[in-house]
DNA sequence: ACGAATGCAACAGTTATTGTTACGTGTGAT
DNA sequence: ATCACACGTAACAATAACTGTTGCATTCGT
């Protein structure tokens, strides 16, 4: 896989899951329907799970399944789960000394920050279901 | 620096030389300010020289300068010119064999070119004046 | 007890990006 | 004409992030 793997990898495998919300699915069925590695499902789903939106099992008759009805999940449930961050920089180290220079540093990140702001509100108008269904 | 630079530079760089557009300045000027190196700033604006947005002069009193009305140059004019497609992936090449999860996968990538054109028109939104001056 | 599944650590391989050096090319000043 | 200056570009090393993979511990149902 290439870029953006992860969220395109969460967004199909839950919208795949939100057509038969009760069915439980293992790691290695999911891989072999995305074309990946069971671990790196694993790795993935994982942070869905540490954010509310999945449960697994473990043992014998283990496996992943939603943990909320597919109405409620949207895209920015899962973005953020995945604390992707695709605009806004992580942090600035570059420190300028000219003062004028470090407000429009400020200003650029605030408007990056906005920006963000911007993509997850219209990720939320959008559901799992509504993937699937549309 | 990190991850978005490309982005995050040329957002600075534009929104500066907004400031006072007559003034033409080197690349070494440039990479001053943002804390690199001027064969990097030469690389990222030599993407917004050809989508339009900037000149470049060789020669003795060469140098940078902006190509149209700083109220004019809008952050999705940068963002496509720096051709980033932060969201939607470039080509899926796994081809699942189950009919229903071609379609699945289909679907995903257009809601997920969708979210792109909406992050797109948020962008269209603010200008590099605004940037400046907000 | 055994098999099946997740959880997690460790590692190699790949890719993207950045920083850097070097050199060619064009342009204005002298 | 010569020189200094600045861009244009290629080549390379260093770094970072991510993926794929293997291995092993743990947990749970049969």
């Amino acid at each position: 896989m290439k870029r953006n793997s992860r969220l395109s990898l969460a967004l199909h495998t839950l919208s795949h899951m939100a057509g038969d919300p009760n069915r439980k699915r293992t790691s290695a069925d999911i891989a072999e329907h995305s074309g990946t590695n069971p671990v790196v499902v694993r790795r993935v789903l994982g942070r869905l799970r540490d954010a509310g939106l999945l449960t697994s099992e473990k043992g014998h008759a283990g496996g992943w399944s939603l943990a909320r009805e597919p109405d409620s999940i949207t895209l920015a449930d899962v973005y953020l789960a995945l604390d992707e961050s695709l605009i806004a920089s992580g942090s600035e180290d570059h420190a300028p000394k000219c003062s004028v220079e470090h407000a429009l540093h400020r200003r650029v990140s605030s408007i990056m920050k906005e920006i963000e702001q911007s993509l997850v509100d219209r990720l939320g108008e959008t559901t799992i279901s509504e993937v699937r269904g549309k």
